[in-house]
RNA sequence: GGCGCGGUAGCUCAGUUGGUUAGAGCGAACGACUCAUAAUCGUUAGGUCGGGAGUUCAAAUCUCCCCCACGCCA
């Protein structure tokens, strides 16, 4: 038994997920973590919303309500939808902890008594109307180079050219479209990363076997043009954790926030702070600090490629600059996007299937499947309705719910709902025989976190036991041999019990009706032959209803016109 | 413009350190079966491995050039 730490990347408060950011980093997470689970280990997975910064003001100004009211409302949103589609965190905390405030100020302290932290005088735009400094993407104006009226601050859409928000003719608040914008000089504190680049990268190359997708990007962000940069880790906003040096304040730095790039990977660690002090466990620091117990804890963690800088260089930044022991990550598992029926999901056009959606027309372990059978590891996957419904029919009415149905039926029509009597044959050992082979399969592409792979391996069990069913034909056995028949049919019950367990880390609804169906415990099948005498003669099993209803065409046809775009 | 991940059967994808007739699932055609959600099982068809050049006894796999798609950055 080992002990494993699980993140998932923290999502963004400002409103619902879709299902390119479930599959990039929550759903897998939560596939390794039920995984290990079953398998005996010691688990703690942790996720967050994560909270602060501009868009969540702007969101909750849209929405009429206080930033913290609606953080806290979304929070709860995303914790129900999560838990609908059976992502099984230890804790789903908040950014916005007080946890996480006291911790990611200590941060800032340590790092600023070892000199990791410079102040720089710089200068941004403020927006008298809004009341707040912008950020350059909220500004835009006619581009002095192309003449292009909706240049942003940063960059100019039409010729691409580099812009800074003082180079635009007419600027103007995206926000509210004020004009009265002023440049003013502002203070703040930048994590100085470049004198941490050696350390970081050495640490980056004891990491072995990392998905190229990883390295890559990190090695990318460490040696282009002039290296790793340094990098701010505060802002002028309201809402935020305020600028502390520990729990001193920080002279100059009155009203700002941290950056909510520095403040958010430290949510990791004040969940499990949050997971002891409501209640759910104890001892966090023994999964945290390497000198209070965390040194034989494998951390992993989980995420869409857009997160990788700043897990395998910011976030390992804090912590190694902090030189204290805490935990740093042993594997980053990444992930590439899932792409909607040719072109991306979009939040702000409502292209796509967002969760809560998904979760209205369909059960959780539908998505849960295809979309783990196909998430995206090696390069961007791509969602289509038809792929979609051939493949979930399939699947899981066709191979695995089918064969349930058949077995259960079956013996409940030629002999009782109860297990019957007789000894396994030459093409029972067979099948065990393959079956051992498929399952050390099934654990090894699971161990590895070969997402696809393991979904491959998994259904290939499923599809052992009807090869098996078609060659045995217990349905014409029963005519000349009913012993021999009642043999295939235990063997079977006994099958849809493994079933349920092996599965239960992909459909973890379904497998709970199986594995109750057959009235049975849920022991992991270290031995496929003990296993599959699990269920003896004379148990009693119940038939269940059909594990899932197939999709038809008139339903794909509506939800595909239903997604397609402009959400509300 | 630079960089990165890719470009393998109609579709979605596997293909470790270069080595026998390039694989799987879906879809298609045909056949078997009839217990089951008209489900299942089997067989077959289908690819000049993006294009070109090179290294090698041998390249999908290495090198160079080009094309395409996506993404990141300046």
């Amino acid at each position: 038994m080992a002990r494993h730490l699980i993140t998932s990347a923290i999502p963004y408060i400002n409103g619902i997920k879709h299902l390119g950011n479930l599959v990039g980093s929550q759903l897998p997470a939560d596939l390794y973590a039920r995984y290990l689970r079953q398998r005996g280990h010691e688990v703690l997975f942790l996720c967050a919303t994560d909270e602060h910064g501009t868009p969540a003001e702007l969101a909750a100004a849209k929405a009429g309500k206080p930033v913290a009211e609606y953080c806290a409302e979304m929070h709860d949103v995303q914790a129900e939808i999560a838990d609908g589609f059976g992502l099984s965190f230890d804790h789903f905390g908040r950014s916005s902890s007080p946890q996480n405030h006291a911790l990611t100020q200590a941060f800032a302290g340590r790092l600023n008594a070892l000199d990791l932290i410079r102040e720089v005088t710089e200068e941004q735009v403020y927006s008298h109307t809004d009341g707040r400094f912008l950020p350059d993407r909220y500004i835009e104006g006619t581009c002095p180079n192309c003449g292009f009226e909706s240049a942003r601050g940063d960059q100019c859409d039409n010729c691409t050219k580099q812009l800074d928000p003082t180079d635009l003719i007419a600027p103007h608040s995206t926000i509210s479209g004020a004009t009265d914008l002023e440049v003013r000089e502002t203070k703040h504190l930048y994590l100085r990363q470049s004198v941490m680049k050696d350390q970081i990268e050495e640490w980056i190359d004891t990491r072995q076997g990392w998905p190229i997708l990883t390295t890559s990007i990190a090695k990318k962000w460490l040696t282009d043009g002039d290296g790793l940069q340094d990098r701010g880790i505060t802002r002028d906003l309201d809402w935020g954790i305020p600028v502390k040096n520990g729990d001193q304040d920080w002279p100059g730095m009155e009203g700002k926030v941290f950056y909510v790039w520095f403040d958010a990977p430290i949510e990791y660690i004040a969940c499990a702070q949050e997971w002891q002090d409501v209640g759910k466990g104890a001892d966090w620091e023994r999964w945290w600090r390497t000198d209070k117990g965390a040194d034989d804890v494998t951390y992993t963690q989980f995420m869409g490629k857009d997160n990788v800088p700043f897990h395998t260089l910011s976030f390992p930044a804090t912590i190694l600059g902090s030189q204290q022991p805490w935990k740093l990550v042993d594997y980053i598992k990444s992930f590439n996007y899932l792409n909607y029926d040719g072109g991306q999901f979009s939040t702000s056009r409502g292209r796509g299937v967002f969760m809560d959606q998904a979760l209205e027309i369909l059960p959780a372990d539908v998505w849960r499947w295809w979309l783990l059978s196909h998430a995206p590891e090696s390069s961007d996957a791509e969602f289509t309705w038809q792929a979609f419904q051939t493949d979930v029919n399939k699947d899981l009415a066709d191979v695995l719910g089918n064969f349930v149905s058949r077995i259960t039926k079956f013996c409940r029509s030629k002999f009782s709902e109860a297990v019957p009597d007789g000894s396994y044959g030459p093409a029972e050992k067979a099948l065990i025989a393959d079956l051992t082979g498929k399952v050390a399969q099934y654990q090894a592409h699971m161990d590895a976190i070969e997402v696809r792979k393991s979904a491959a391996a998994l259904r290939a069990i499923w599809v052992a036991g009807n090869e098996y069913l078609q060659a045995e034909a217990p349905w014409s056995t029963i005519k000349e041999d009913p012993e021999k028949a009642a043999a295939q049919v235990r063997l079977g019950l006994n099958l849809i019990r493994l079933y349920g367990i092996l599965s239960a880390p992909f459909i973890p609804t379904m497998s709970r009706t199986m594995l109750d169906a057959m009235q049975t415990d849920d022991a992991w099948p270290d031995d496929v032959a003990t296993a599959l005498e699990t269920l003896k003669p004379g148990d009693a099993f119940t038939v269940p209803d059909n594990l899932f209803s197939k999709i038809n065409d008139d339903q794909r046809e509506d939800w595909a016109g239903r997604f397609a775009g402009t959400r509300d």
